[in-house]
DNA sequence: TTGTACGCGTTATCAA
DNA sequence: TTGATAACGCGTACAA
C-alpha cells in the first residue's frame, strides 16, 4: 500500500498541518522535535508525494508537452533534447509527442495533453498539407510554435528561425565561389518558412543582378529518398553547378544520388544542407549547411513558454534566431564544363 | 475559467450522474434527449476531462516514463521513438528523461515519475560506474529493463539483447573472410552485456582454435571521439587487420581515425560497429554491424510493461530478443601486407 | 432513469 | 507552535 500524509498524521500522532509543513520545506516555525519526527517517519515508511493531489490544488502541474512531427529526424531529435535538458532545469517534466507528420495524431495528443493538465505545450507543427480541423481544437493552455505562423497563430510564444537570413548567405556564398545556375530542392512549397527561404534567395540573385532563371525549384518530400528518388527521375537541369537541398536529410539523398552518377562533389555539383544536425559532419564529403541551432530552439521555446507560464505579465512572444552558413566538404568553385570535354587524364 | 462536469450540471439541469455517463461514454441508459443536450452543452463550452480528478479516484495515470542516457545517440532516439509509438497505441502518455548517463538524474527523475504517479517506468540504465546510491531508492511502480540486469535486478520487466550471438557471428565471420587478428574497441569494461560480448568473441575464436591472443582489448567511451582518441594515442597493433567496436558511433570514430591515417577500408582494415543505427547506412563506406532491434526493443518493453500493469498475473518477464550481423562495406577479407611492400601501382 | 453524498491526498485558512 | 477542516474535480455507491 502506498503511505500517504495521513499515515504518517496517525504514525507521529501530529496534525495534517505539521506533516503537511515539514514534509513540503516549510518549515519555520515547526518545533525542532516534531520536525525530526516526522522527517524520519517519512523516510522509514518510503513517504513519496502524490504530485496528482498536490496539483488538484495548486493548479499547476509542473508538465510540459512537446509534439513533434519524426523523432527520428536528428533536426527534431535535437530540439526534444534542449527542450528536455531545459525542462528539467527549470523544474518541468515533458512528455513526449510523436505525430508522425499527421494532423490526426496531432489533435489526439493536444487533447490528451490539455486532460493531463499540462501547464504549456510546445507545437512542432507537422507538415501536413491539410490544417482544416486545425480550427476545431482550442488551446486553453498557453502554448509556443517554432516556425510555423500560419498555424496556431494564438500562440504564446513564438520563435521563428531567420531562414531568409541563412538562404540568403547561402546564395550569396555560391555566386561568390562561382556558381551561376542552381537548383532549389525545396521540402513543401506552401510553408510558410519555405517563402522565407525563397525570399533569400531571390535578394541574393537581385543584388547580384541575377535573373530568377537562374535558380530552378523541385519539390520533394523532407527525407532522403524523396531527394534521391525525384533526382534520379528529373536528373539535374542543364548547366547547374549548385544543389541547395531543403534539409540535411535531403541533402544525404542528393549525396548518394550523386555518387550513384558518378559525379564528384563539389567538383562536379555542390550540395548545401539546411539545420546543421549531426548528419552533416557524417557525411563524405562533409556537408556544407546553414546551422539553424535545434538543440536551441527547444531550450529557448521551453524557457520563454515557461516564463509565461509563470509570469503572465513579463514574456516574449516573439523570437528571431539567427542562422548562418556552416562551410564544410560538399561546396567549392565549379570546374568548367567545356575544359572537361577532352578525356580524363 | 475551466469548465468542469459541475458547470455542464448547472447549465444542463441535470444531474451529475447523467453528466458523468455522457461524457465518459457509459451512456447505454442514458435518455437520447439527456445524451444530446449534454454533448452539445460539453462542446459549446469546450469541456475537456480533467485527467488528475480521474486518477485521484481510478489509481492510474495511463502514463509511463521512460529514462534515457542521451537521447542524441541514435541508439537510444530510436528506442525512444519504438516506446513512444507503443505506448500511443496502448493508449499511455510518456515521460521523456534524459539521464546524461549520471546517476543523480536517474535518481532525480525516478523520484519524479513516482510523484507523478506513472503506471510504470522504461529504465534504459545509464553507463555510469559508480552505482552505489542505486540501492537507496526504491522504485514502487512496474518497471522494464534493457540490457542490464546487474542493476534494478528487481525489475518486473526485463529485455535482454543477445549480445553474445551476435558477438561470436561478428568474430565467425571476420575468420571466415580471412582476419587472424583483431582489436575489440569496448565501451565499458565492467558492463554486464560487454561480458556477454566477450563471452561470444571468445567462443567464436576457440571452436576456430585461436587463442585469445588473436584479439587485442581496448577500453573507450561509447563515442565517436573517444574511439578516435585512443586510436590515435594507442594505434593499432601489430598485424591488425579487423576492428569490432562497441557501437555504431565508435565505429563512426574509428573510420574517421582510418581515413586521417590514409587506411583503406576494408582492404587494410575492416571495422565493425554495433546497434544497426542510421548512422551504418550513411558512414562511407557502409557500416557492418551488429543490429540490436532498437525501434523493436522500445515497443516490446514497453508492451511487456502495460501487459504487467494491467494483469499482473499474466505477464513474461524476461525476453530474449536475437542480434544478427549485417554486412555492408566496411569489411571484407584483408589485404595480406606482406604483399604490399612494393611501390603501389 | 435520476439525485446525493462521500472519498481520493494535498493544500490553505483560521482558530486554538 | 499546533490542530481542525474545507476545498480541488471526478468516480462510485446507494437511495429515490
Amino acid at each position: 500500500m502506498t503511505v500517504t500524509m495521513k499515515d504518517i498524521v496517525k504514525i507521529c500522532q501530529v496534525s495534517t498541518a505539521m506533516v503537511f509543513k515539514v514534509l513540503s520545506g516549510k518549515d519555520q516555525d515547526v518545533a525542532e522535535g516534531t520536525k525530526e519526527k516526522i522527517l524520519q517517519c517519512a523516510k522509514k515508511e518510503g513517504y513519496v508525494m502524490n504530485a496528482l493531489a498536490r496539483s488538484m490544488k495548486t493548479k499547476d502541474t509542473k508538465t510540459l508537452g512537446i509534439l513533434v512531427p519524426d523523432l527520428k529526424n536528428p533536426y527534431y531529435t535535437e530540439i526534444c533534447r534542449g527542450a528536455e535538458e531545459k525542462a528539467h532545469e527549470m523544474g518541468y517534466s515533458l512528455f513526449l509527442c510523436n505525430t508522425d507528420n499527421t494532423l490526426e495524431k496531432e489533435l489526439q495528443y493536444l487533447q490528451k495533453l490539455m486532460e493531463k493538465q499540462v501547464d504549456g505545450i510546445l507545437i512542432i507543427a507537422s507538415l501536413a498539407r491539410d490544417r482544416r480541423k486545425e480550427e476545431e481544437m482550442k488551446i486553453t493552455v498557453p502554448f509556443g510554435v517554432l516556425n510555423n505562423a500560419t498555424h496556431y497563430k494564438d500562440c504564446d510564444v513564438y520563435l521563428e528561425v531567420d531562414n531568409k537570413r541563412g538562404s540568403y548567405e547561402a546564395v550569396q556564398y555560391l555566386l561568390a565561389t562561382g556558381h551561376e545556375q542552381f537548383l532549389y530542392l525545396e521540402g513543401i512549397t506552401d510553408l510558410p518558412f519555405n517563402k522565407d527561404r525563397l525570399q533569400g534567395m531571390e535578394e541574393a540573385l537581385r543584388e547580384a543582378h541575377r535573373t530568377t532563371q537562374s535558380m530552378v525549384i523541385y519539390e520533394a518530400p523532407f527525407t532522403m529518398e524523396g531527394a534521391y528518388d525525384l533526382l534520379k527521375e528529373q536528373g539535374l537541369p542543364e548547366g547547374t553547378t549548385a544543389l541547395l537541398c531543403g534539409n540535411d536529410l535531403m541533402a544525404l539523398g542528393a549525396i548518394n544520388w550523386a555518387k550513384d552518377e558518378g559525379l564528384e562533389i563539389p567538383k562536379d555539383l555542390s550540395i548545401l544542407g539546411f539545420d546543421n544536425t549531426v548528419f552533416s559532419e557524417i557525411t563524405v564529403p562533409k556537408l556544407t549547411t546553414i546551422d539553424q541551432y535545434c538543440h536551441g530552439s527547444g531550450a529557448i521555446l521551453v524557457g520563454n513558454l515557461v516564463k509565461r507560464i509563470q509570469d503572465v505579465e513579463h514574456y516574449e512572444t516573439h523570437d528571431i534566431l539567427e542562422t548562418h552558413l556552416v562551410v564544410r566538404e560538399s561546396t567549392g568553385s565549379p570546374v568548367i564544363k567545356k575544359a572537361r570535354k577532352s578525356p580524363n587524364p
